[in-house]
DNA sequence: TATTGTTATACTCTATAACTATA
DNA sequence: TATAGTTATAGAGTATAACAATA
């Protein structure tokens, strides 16, 4: 494998394409299989955001995981049916929802987060060490492109 | 960014849980957006098997982009009708349907590719030269663990 | 009037169960 | 009986449009 020379764009975009979906289908499916992750991709990631910051409005959640607003709305509706977080009105606008995790929500997360982190980690292993450095810094490198924030998700 | 010196298989997993669904996303909403774009990731695997490997079962599909059976052969349904690919009984087993592509299915095919491959290409562009490499090669590395197939999947 | 969010409605995708045809 | 696939049915997720409440 000497094609390491500098990728052109178009090279680099192709092998994303090609692999990315096959990686995301293999998380998505193990998040179905697992008993112990009662969350999809989306709620995990809604969940994750609504974690990390704390508390933040329907609005923000439909932006970060990039669906509507109804969908979104709806997408806390369940959420917060199963427990996972609470609604709250805002102090000083009161068409705003603050959207804030439960104890409950909390707790899933870490879980959900753990076992497919524990999961992926197994399907790691036998790479050489060199590869898993490479794969560290190329998320590290993806992160500022597809990514709004600027930290560690979580 | 020093913490390139052998990541456990752990942060590995955790940083490819981090940016890969933020990728995906990308891509994802990239489709639906784009009218060039007239298949979602799944039919576009779908097709991409099927021009790749030239004709398969409803099965081989199932299998290769995780879906059960009849959600497969649902998805054949539909690109059938849309004209992308074409159903043809196996000559030493009727039960057996071989998905083959038709020209139109080719055809989209390349312009899905190239127009997703573009996007991304742009997304990538202001990138250092060694960050497409590494990227690059992170891709190649995770190929094998992800992928059923060893080649170039298109 | 503009903004935030929800409700109403419809469509797509996917799954499980039951079935048909073939081996 | 076992296998390949389809049909029937239902549930989740998402979108657009219409609405309600607040600013």
């Amino acid at each position: 494998m000497e094609s390491k020379s500098t990728p052109s764009p178009q090279d680099c975009a192709a092998g994303i394409l090609d692999i990315i979906p096959a990686v995301m289908r293999t998380i998505r499916n193990r998040m179905r299989q697992e008993a112990s992750f009662e969350l999809t991709v989306v709620q995990f990631r809604a969940l994750a955001r609504t974690v990390r910051t704390g508390g933040l409005s329907v609005s923000d959640v439909a932006e970060h995981v990039g669906l509507t607003l109804p969908s979104a709305s709806k997408l806390v509706d369940g959420l917060v049916k199963r427990g996972y977080m609470r609604r709250r009105i805002h102090p000083n606008d009161r068409r705003i929802s603050i959207i804030e995790p439960t104890v409950k929500g909390k707790r899933a997360l870490q879980t959900a987060r753990g076992a497919a982190r524990r999961h992926l980690a197994t399907m790691l292993e036998h790479l050489p060490n060199r590869d898993r450095a490479v794969i560290a810094t190329a998320m590290e490198a993806l992160r500022p492109v597809f990514t709004d924030d600027n930290g560690k998700a979580g």
